[in-house]
DNA sequence: TCTGGGGTCCTAGGACCC
DNA sequence: TCTGGGGTCCTAGGACCC
């Protein structure tokens, strides 16, 4: 065996689920689902994760929490606490840095690892080891030759198992998948393929990168067709990443229809964006609306600001006077604010 | 099964300027 | 009066991901 880089992706299995077992470990072996405020008779609410034992029943994740309790009546409720998921995250991502590795943090319960080595299924063994050991939660370990193999690897071992996807073994693995199979092809683009004829991986590997490029982009189009070949980036990136931007957004278990009462949950939501700007010391250079009109009709108004702000009344005043830019005349079941944040400027080191 | 919340990136078209 | 080509900025929407 020889020594060379090869990168990780780490999933930790059944994530938010088992971190509410870990606080209650009489519920383990019931069906729980987690979602919401944790009332399933609340309606537009829907289930972030369920249980193993839930899922027998046909819940899933993303099902309202409502159609969750008529499938499985004895099931446990519980609120989702995001604080609690990133505390355990902390964790996990501590646990991952204490290897000689470099580790790119992907949301709470994901990290891409590089690292160099001759047996990277012992260093996948040892990652799960220890993650089990200082935090008591199970993860699944992809091994590939960049990210989106790792990606894919890590969703063939599990649950709680270690898989490799290069090269070597793309074909044989991942030809016979639909195109959706894919990190990044999701089911729109898999049923245009399919029109073209593209329903394989094989047959997308196969395809002429600039006919795709006719239907799908410049970028888009090879890009599918670079996915379908294995390939993707290698590189990882440990420095944090910084947010481009920010969103509140409600939707309401009854529709409004009052002006007024659509304009103060507008204000509020800017005013909770502006609040969570300012806790990051970021500054806002432009401010979308969204609308979603009963029954899930969305539009987006937005506007760049005269001068960028960090101001809640600056952005409360601009928020509204974009949703003055709407035609309420019918119900609303959705408010958001959502806006741009200032970048630090990077085409100075862009340039040659 | 009447459909959450929070993100990122790409595309297409229009305005405006030279 | 009719018209070119390029560049940039902005907006709206769509697709994908967790």
């Amino acid at each position: 065996m020889s020594t060379r880089d090869w990168i990780l992706h780490v999933d930790l299995d059944q994530f938010i689920a088992a971190v509410e077992l870990l606080r209650r470990p009489e519920l383990r072996g019931r069906p729980v689902v987690v979602g919401g405020s944790g009332d399933p008779t609340r309606p537009r609410t829907v289930a972030a994760t369920a249980t193993y034992e839930a899922r027998a029943h046909g819940v899933r994740s993303g099902m309202p929490l409502r159609t969750a309790l008529r499938l499985c009546p004895d099931a446990v409720f519980l609120p989702t606490d995001p604080p609690a998921y990133e505390a355990a995250s902390e964790r996990v991502m501590a646990t991952l840095r204490a290897f000689p590795a470099e580790v790119e943090v992907w949301g709470w319960d994901e990290a891409f690892v590089g690292a160099r080595t001759d047996d990277p299924e012992a260093l996948a063994a040892a990652i799960r080891r220890a993650v089990l050991a200082e935090t008591g939660l199970s993860c699944s370990v992809g091994i590939g030759d960049n990210k989106h193999q790792a990606k894919l690897a890590s969703g063939l071992a599990k649950p709680a198992g270690v898989f490799r996807l290069t090269g070597e073994n793309w074909a044989e693995v991942m030809y016979r998948r639909p195109t959706d199979a894919l990190w990044g092809i999701g089911a729109k683009i898999s049923r245009r393929l399919a029109g073209l004829g593209l329903r394989t991986v094989a047959e997308l590997a196969a395809a002429d990168p600039a006919e795709l490029a006719r239907h799908f982009g410049p970028t888009n189009g090879p890009w599918y067709h670079w996915l379908a070949l294995g390939k993707g980036e290698a590189e990882i990136v440990t420095t944090p990443w910084v947010p481009r931007g920010h969103s509140r957004e409600t939707t309401f278990a009854a529709d409004l229809t009052d002006g007024t009462e659509i304009a103060a949950h507008v204000a509020a939501l800017a005013g909770r964006v502006a609040a969570d700007a300012a806790a990051g010391n970021r500054v806002i250079v432009r401010v979308a609306v969204k609308v979603r009109f009963a029954p899930f009709l969305t539009r987006t108004r937005q506007s760049t600001l005269p001068v960028p702000t960090t101001d809640a009344a600056e952005l409360t005043r601009a928020a509204l006077a974009v949703l003055g830019r709407f035609d309420l005349d019918r119900p609303v079941r959705l408010l958001g604010v959502a806006v741009d944040y200032a970048m630090p400027d990077q085409s100075r080191t862009a340039l040659p």
